[in-house]
DNA sequence: CATGAATGAGTGTTCATTCAT
DNA sequence: AATGAATGAACACTCATTCAT
């Protein structure tokens, strides 16, 4: 079994994603943890209940990191293959941050901190590394794009409204499912790449 | 001034969608409509404080009507025009709905029918304006697209992932503006639906 | 429809016997009255919920002035069938008091002066009256008895013993009904009474 | 100093029987059991106010054991003095239960379980005792009662009656004090059982 | 390190009462 | 005379936090 202070922090983020901060009680997380509820157990290990969202946080950037070390890997052959690869690795990404995705959503608004944290950490990485793809896409071309860090949030924003309906309204029924968009974003992201380049690349020379 | 019940739906709307429920007590919803905190005067409008977080969501029908209508009034003229008229008309409709978004970012999971309806009003019908957008347009040229409806989720949850975004970060400093990303958007969006158009088209054949 | 004040004070005994003063809403006894609950209408005719109560208790006097009537037409014939009338009239009497017994039982302690009445106008006066019963029943028989006030409180309080716990508990399920109570307590009552004409008159001749 | 818990139970007996259950606030509770009022430390012990009620009575099966054990040792010596002891030996008890019989008084409408509960370990059970005492009298002199449970709610219920009449409206000013009032019970008792014991008596024929 | 008890502030809700209409 | 709205005080109950053991 786990330290208990690791075993807080596990079944705060799980509860906090649930019901929220303020829905969750530290009697919750004690009972969560394998402590007797209500019986304050947790103040052992952290000063306030605030200072437990905190390290749910905190523990993040370890996440952060091992997706970093990923993305490197990625292999550059067919192009249609290289996208749905990229598209598949985005939307397993950002459900893996599930938990925390919904404790921005709930809880961002008291813990500002705490929001800006995961934009860095997910959101702007997310729009930078398309960006640059695009910007080396264009670059493998010969090719120089206009505003490659518009093309890049497009591309980053659809996975992301996709992901993020998904967790808050669960799959829909009957309609658009993961591979479905999946193929419908890598049309529309080679459509956009192609025309890209070939707008600019024309004007360029 | 307006009625009472109608300062207290507006008073709860703001309250919870920065608050969340539970953050929000109904003397701070009693305080903001103008009565006396803790004075349980919202009781003479609602038979609880759960009542009046369903009146804030059913205030939203009338909202969706009006979508509706304006859509109707679409002009049909030079493409990319039409396309960037649709992305900022579809931005400022999710930005009017910010709050009630909010609301079931926080609240969903607590209140289910409400992120249902929330849905079924807002989420499932842009998907399905915008596949009919997408197979009206192909119609004109005279093809068919083979998954309309994975196109018009791709269209809409680009601009739901962007505000999302700006509603759960504020605007990124440095980042894509509305400008930027409606362009992106727009080019994207043509590129697209060409392509598709050209894939499909016996004319292509 | 009699006029709103009495109607208030009907259903007030009702309500108030059965829930209790503070189990009792204004806005109950509104609705009960035919107004319009929690309006505040009742203030019209009381100044207070107390006041309410009082009227309640006030009108009772009524009643027991009738009480006194009837008593004197009590026939004098036979013994047996005497004492089976007046046992089966006591009950009949207390049970017409039902509802204010209960709210005796109930708010007795929170309003003093009305135990207190309730008590003069019915407990004594039965006690008296039995008293005077056992002392004319002797005087027939030219005996004196020596405690005529605990005989007479003896026939009554088990009178008043059988009624308050039908009224507390509902009949008994199985339990002893009231012709068979009637039937030993005519028994009873005219075994003691008897005795003790016996038992005085030897020593008084 | 007795545990807590057992401290919240004697003082909501003693509160609820004197102020009713609606009319003992939770911090009422807490105050006499040496807790700081308004503060919720009842909720440690129990789940909810009526939890505490529901405890007061079940407290109560104990003193009703006792009442049995003590019930066997009656002497039997002269029959006088055996009901003299009984007569007293029954208010006592009943006096005994003056708190729970009010809170029953009060409250038994709304808890219809302790209303029955109290009857049957009370009530039911007094009249049982008193028909086998009945019974055995009539055995003693080798005859039969024809109605022994009603001849044992008549000498039930006039105890019953004097002492719920003690504890409605306090002892009477210049009324039957229990001396008088158990002198002419035994007279009464002694007159009535003789009396069916002749009747029914073959020795009678 | 864990627990049970305690505390005080707070929550949603009810209610007696007042007042303008 | 009757109503609907408003008020402030209460109530049952929850919770974050503290402390002695």
């Amino acid at each position: 079994m786990p330290p208990t202070r690791e075993r807080i922090v596990a079944a705060a983020r799980q509860l906090i994603a649930q019901r929220g901060y303020r829905g969750t009680s530290v009697g919750d997380i004690e009972a969560a943890a394998g402590l007797s509820p209500r019986s304050g157990a947790l103040y052992k290990h952290f000063p306030s209940k605030r200072a437990v969202l905190e390290a749910v946080m905190a523990q993040h950037a370890d996440v952060v990191d091992e997706m970093r070390a990923q993305i490197a890997v990625l292999p550059l052959g067919d192009l249609r293959a290289e996208l749905t690869l990229i598209a598949r690795w985005g939307i397993a990404e950002l459900r893996r941050e599930h938990e925390l995705t919904r404790i921005v959503m709930k809880e961002g608004d008291h813990f500002p901190e705490l929001a800006a944290t995961f934009r860095e950490a997910i959101v702007d990485r997310g729009h930078r590394l398309a960006a640059e793809w695009v910007e080396s896409f264009a670059a493998r071309h010969g090719a120089r794009v206009h505003d490659p860090a518009a093309a890049g949030a497009l591309l980053t924003d659809s996975l992301v409204g996709f992901t993020l309906q998904e967790l808050l309204f669960g799959p829909a029924p009957g309609g658009v499912d993961e591979d479905r968009f999946v193929a419908a974003w890598v049309e529309g992201a080679l459509a956009l790449v192609e025309r890209l380049v070939e707008q600019r690349s024309p004007a360029h020379a």
